[in-house]
This record gives C-alpha cells, structure tokens and sequence, in this order.
DNA sequence: GTAAAAATTGTATATTTTTGCAAAACGAAT
DNA sequence: ATTCGTTTTGCAAAAATATACAATTTTTAC
C-alpha cells in the first residue's frame, strides 16, 4: 500500500489538473493510479487539503485547492517571478539545500514559505544557505516542480 | 414576499459577514429576516452565487463567495486602492452617475466592472461621467456599499 | 523490547446538498 | 384578460459528503 502523503499529493494533482467533480470520481482516479481507500478517508483527505467544492460551468461542481497551496500557473507569486538570487539546489539526507547569493537566503527563503506549498514542511535561512525539509515520502522531483513556481525551470 | 434579488443580496451579506456553514443554517438566518424559502432554493441560489463550500478551523465548513463577488477589507484591489479621478456620484432613475475629472472615466468604469459585484449590471463611460446601471431592487445604499471597495467611503 | 498515546482508516449511518419533475408565478404580446 | 413562453420554486428522492465509533496501525516514551 502506498502511504498517505503519496496518496494526498496524488489528490492534490488530481485536483490541479483534472476537474474533480465529486469524491466518487476522485475514487475512480485513485484507484487507477493503485490506491485503495474508501470515500470517508478521501472526505478526510479533501478537509486536510482544505480543498472546497465551488460551482463550476462545465462540471456543475469541482474541487478545488486554496491559493498558497495551488500550482497553477497564473500562481499569486507571479508577480514577483522569477525570484533572482538563486545559485543551486542539491539534496541530501532527505532534503534539500539551496544556495543563493549572498543575503538572499533570508526573501528566499519566506518567498519559499509564502507559497505555503504541502510538499514543503519548513525552511530555515542562514545568509546564502536555505536548508528545506520536505514532508515525509515527498521526492525530489515533487520539490522542484514546487519551486517552479518561483525559479526558472533552467535552474532545476 | 420579498424578491430574488433581495434575497440574493441577504445571502451575500450572510455568507461575507457571518460563517455559514450550511445551507440549513442559511435557511434558519434569512426566516429571520423575511424570507421564506426552501433548502432547495438556496442550494440554486448558490450555485448561481458562485459560492463554494471550503474547509474552515471553526465551523468545519463554511460557504465563500468568489473573490470578484465579495466585499471582504482585504480584497483584491486593495493595492490600487483609492482610486483616485473620482468626483461624485448621484442617483437618478434608478441608476448611478459618477462624476470624474476629465479622462478618469474609462479606467474608473473598467474597475468598477472588474469587481465584478452583483449588484452593479454593468457601466458605460464617456470622458468625465459614468453611467452605472444596478439590477432590479438594488437600493443606492448596495450600490455605495459595492463601491466602498474602490473609493474613500467619505466620498460616497 | 513493551505499554500508552496518537494517528489512520473502514463501516455504517447521519447529515447535507443536488436535481428531476410538476406546479405556480411572472412577463410579453396579442 | 388570455395565451404562450420563461423563470422560479417546492416537493421528494437521489446523490454526495461528513462523522461517530471501533478496529488497526503507527509513533512515542520508557
């Protein structure tokens, strides 16, 4: 069996890319992609995500996930984007270590948080050194496609 | 019996100011003001609201409205906030003229559309002067209220 | 290791929401 | 006023979602 934070970011993707209309066709999804649960725990899983029900033109209704916690592409933080100051990101031990120019760890390193991404539990900020902690079972590619949101994708 | 319009209004005003965390509960807050409706209208009534169901700390669930829709402080034009090339504005026929210092009216007009607020229908604009048209019983007070988004309440 | 505490999940059920259908209300046009 | 077409609504049932409870698994602390 797969474990749960495999399963809620599987939901999330879902959810971003597809539109979910209801939580029966989120099983269906699932259960395709090898995860077995029943409907109570994706009512769980959807409450966790705080993902909401909104009315939708096509669909009638869909899921959708909170700003912060969303990967689109018109993300809130496009603004600023891309973030300058980033030098490299290399992993290890489970997580990752980012280097940025000097004094740019710190504005980095909240942008990071701000985008309050599931994948990422927390960040801590030296001078030119970010070290983040991702969650548990989250990859690396499950990471760099979270900063993609804020770096260009070259840089990854 | 009060109108659909009013209604629609009243279950905006709720869902921004209270939490409502279901429709029942919506039910119970509008007998209390006057109207008299079905579960099964409200469900319609936000659909057609755009209002989606999200997750919430307090009350496990409460209804939203869609960031154009709402009238929260912190809104989205927030950061352009007060525009400025706005003179006056009066009543007449039911509908709005506001005054601008000359060329102001365009821009001043493409914001107020931009809300997107239910209870203007849309606006046309010339150089100095916007004509706003409101929906059906929409009183002057929705309308200001609408526009206190945009504009120093003094103002109004 | 083991025991206690906390977290996760399924089952079954309760609650909540949506919708098909028919009736009523409303409007426009004659 | 009568008719025709549209909109709104209630009713009742179906569909969808949330949750109490108990069982199981996982984690924590010793």
């Amino acid at each position: 069996m797969k474990s749960k934070t495999q399963r809620l970011l599987a939901i999330r993707r879902l959810i971003e890319k597809e539109a979910v209309a209801n939580q029966n066709e989120l099983l269906s999804m699932l259960k395709r992609e090898g995860f077995e649960v029943t409907q109570a725990t994706l009512s769980r899983d959807l409450k966790f995500l705080e993902a909401g029900k909104i009315p939708d033109k096509e669909k009638g209704y869909i899921y959708v996930l909170p700003r912060g916690n969303q990967q689109s592409r018109q993300s809130v933080t496009m603004g600023n984007f891309p973030l300058n100051g980033f030098i490299s990101i290399e992993f290890a031990r489970d997580m990752a270590v980012i280097k940025t120019h000097p004094g740019y760890a710190q504005s980095i390193s909240s942008a990071i948080d701000e985008m309050d991404a599931y994948e990422i539990m927390g960040t801590i900020a030296g001078d030119d050194t970010i070290l983040l902690i991702p969650r548990d079972d989250v990859g690396k590619e499950d990471i760099k496609n979270a900063l993609a949101l804020l770096f260009p994708v070259e840089q990854l």
